[in-house]
DNA sequence: AGCATGAACTTTATCCATAAAAAACAACTT
DNA sequence: AAGTTGTTTTTTATGGATAAAGTTCATGCT
C-alpha cells in the first residue's frame, strides 16, 4: 500500500503553523493552504480533516479557527513522514559507505529488499536511478555490479568537476555588471564572512553554503548536463560525509577561506586569478576527500 | 509474465549456427554453447530440447548431432525476441521524436502503458532511466514533465560534448608511441578510407564507425562520466537518425573526411591542430543536428 | 464571473504474485 | 579432478491490485 507520508509530513508542518502562530484567526481556503504546503488540495482537506478531529482546529458554521495548543504529541514521528523510497536510498546509501561491501560485489534486488524490508520493486527504481551516479553497473538478467566508491571514482569525478567549474566561473566572469548574480555573489561573501566568525558553533552550515555558492557559479551559464553532475556531487557528499565527520570543523573552516579567496578572484575578474583560486579549492576538496577514503 | 526472448533469440541464434554449418558432426557440450552464445545453460537446455522436438538436431544415446535442414519457419518472429524493456525504449523514443509532443507538455505513466500495452512498472523504469538524458524531469507525485528534444537540448550537449572530446584527444595524443591504442587508430583510418570507397552503397555503416572512433579516443584515459555522457549521444543520434534519413549519404561521407583528417592530427600530435581538427568536425556534427532539428 | 467546498475520477507509489532465466547443487562419466 | 548432464533453488522481469495523492467536475455562495 502507498504511503501516507505526504499527509502526515503535511499535517506537522500545519501542526507547527498553527503552534507559531502563523494561522491566527480564521484560517485561509483550502486553496490558499494548498498553495503554502506544496500539496493537493485533496491532502490539506484530509489535514484539516483531522486538525479538526482532534480539535486542533473548530469548525462553526464553515468557518475555521484554531482550536487548542498543539502539544509535542500530536505531531506524527519523523520516521512516518519519509517515502519508501526515500528510505531505500538512505539505508542503500548506509549500506554502501558504512558497510565494507568491496568492489566488484554483485548485488541481489532480493536480498536488499528483504533486508531493507521493502518490494523488490523499490530496490530496482532505486538502483536504476542510482547507476548514473557511475557506482553500479547493470548486467541484464544477472544483478548489479557494484563498482565501489574507490580512489578512482573520485579522481574521475575530481577531473570533470575541475573542468566544469572552471569553465563555469570563467563565464561567471564574464557576465555584464549589471547582471543581478553579482549581487548574489556579494550576499554570498557576506554570508561566508558571518558563518566564519561563529565557525566554533555553526560548522555545520557549510555545507548549505556551499551548495548555494557552487549553484550560483553555474547560474551565469546554465546547462543541465552541468547541473546534473552537480546533483551527483551534492548526493556524495551529503552522504559521505553524514556518516564522516573527523575533522569536520577544521575542513568547513578552511573551505570558507578558500572560497571567500575565489569570490574576490571571481570580482576582480582576472581570469588567471580565477583559474588558480578555483583550482586551489577544487584541489584542497579532492584531497580532503580522497584522505577519507583511504 | 516475464517474457521469453530470451529464450527465443538464443533459439534463433542456434538455429543460425546450426543452418551455417558453425554446429558440424557433434554439437559442443552445453556449457561451451552457453559460453558461445551469452546465457544461461538453463536457456541453452531450453533451446536444445525445442531443437530435438523439432528434430532439428538428432540425440542418440546422449550425443547430439545436426538434424534435418533448418527451414525459414523456424525461426522465431523478431517481434518475439525483444524483452518488454526494449519494446518500451523503441516505442517512447518514436513517441517523442515523430509524434508532434511539445516541450512542457507532462508525460502520463498510466497513459504510455495503456498505449504501449504494457505495466506502468514497465514505463516508470523506463522513464527513471531516461530522465538522465536530460530530457525529462520527474515530478514526485504528480508525474513527468517532458522537457523536448530542442535547441537548447542540443546547445547544451555539443558544448560538453566539445569540452570532453578536446581533453580526450589532448591526452590521446599524449601517449607513448609504444601504446597499442595507435594501432587500432591506424586500423580505423583504414576502414574509414575502405569505406569511403564503397560509401555510395555502404553508407549505412558510418553509424558503427563514428562509434568505434569516439570511443577509442576516450580509450586512452577512461572516465566514467565521459563514458556515460558518450552513452547518452550514442543513443540520442542513434534513434535521431534513424527516424531522419535526410542526406544520410552526405552527411556520412563528409564526416568520414573529417574523421580522416581528425585521425592524421592525432598522429601528427600537434595540439593546435589536433584542436582545430576536433572542433571543425564537432562543428559539423552539431550544425547538421541542428539543421535536423528546424 | 469568481472563488469556496464537496464529490467523483485519475494517476502515482507500493506491494505481491509468478513464469523465465540464472545460479547452485548433485550425481555421473571419463 | 575436471567436465558432463540432471535437478533444485534463487533471482529477475513483468503483470496486476489497491490505498494515497492529485486533478477535474459539480454545486453553491457571494
Amino acid at each position: 500500500m502507498r504511503t501516507d507520508t505526504v499527509y502526515k509530513k503535511a499535517f506537522n508542518r500545519a501542526a507547527t503553523m498553527l503552534r507559531d502562530g502563523q494561522l491566527s484567526g480564521e484560517l485561509p481556503s483550502e486553496n490558499e493552504l494548498r498553495r503554502r504546503m506544496g500539496v493537493s488540495r485533496t491532502t490539506v482537506r484530509k489535514v484539516l480533516g483531522e486538525l479538526a478531529h482532534r480539535e486542533l482546529v473548530a469548525e462553526r458554521g464553515g468557518v475555521r479557527t484554531a482550536g487548542r495548543a498543539v502539544e509535542d504529541s500530536d505531531y506524527y514521528p519523523d520516521a512516518e513522514t519519509t517515502s519508501r523510497a526515500n528510505h531505500v536510498e538512505q539505508q542503500f546509501m548506509e549500506w554502501m559507505l558504512r558497510g565494507d561491501t568491496r568492489p566488484g560485489t554483485s548485488i541481489n534486488e532480493l536480498e536488499l529488499a528483504r533486508q531493507f524490508g521493502v518490494a523488490t520493486n523499490g530496490i530496482r527504481e532505486f538502483l536504476i536511478r542510482f547507476s548514473r551516479f557511475g557506482l553500479l553497473e547493470k548486467r541484464p538478467n544477472t544483478g548489479w555490479l557494484f563498482k565501489g566508491f574507490t580512489e578512482d571514482f573520485a579522481l574521475e569525478l575530481f577531473e570533470i568537476r575541475v573542468m566544469f567549474e572552471l569553465r563555469s566561473a570563467h563565464l561567471f566572469s564574464r557576465q555584464p555588471n549589471t547582471s543581478p548574480l553579482w549581487d548574489k555573489l556579494a550576499a554570498l561573501k557576506v554570508a561566508h564572512t558571518e558563518l566564519l566568525k561563529r565557525i566554533e558553533s555553526r560548522y555545520h552550515d557549510f555545507s548549505g553554503l556551499d551548495n548555494r555558492f557552487h549553484r550560483l557559479i553555474n547560474e551565469a551559464s546554465p546547462n543541465r548536463f552541468i547541473d546534473d553532475f552537480y546533483d551527483i556531487i551534492s548526493f556524495i557528499f551529503h552522504y559521505h560525509y553524514q556518516w564522516n565527520k573527523h575533522d569536520e570543523l577544521q575542513r568547513n573552516q578552511a573551505a570558507i577561506l578558500e572560497h571567500l579567496a575565489y569570490i574576490d578572484a571571481l570580482e576582480s575578474r582576472d581570469p588567471e586569478r580565477i583559474r588558480r583560486a578555483c583550482q586551489a579549492h577544487l584541489a584542497s576538496a579532492k584531497a580532503t576527500l580522497m584522505r577519507s577514503l583511504v
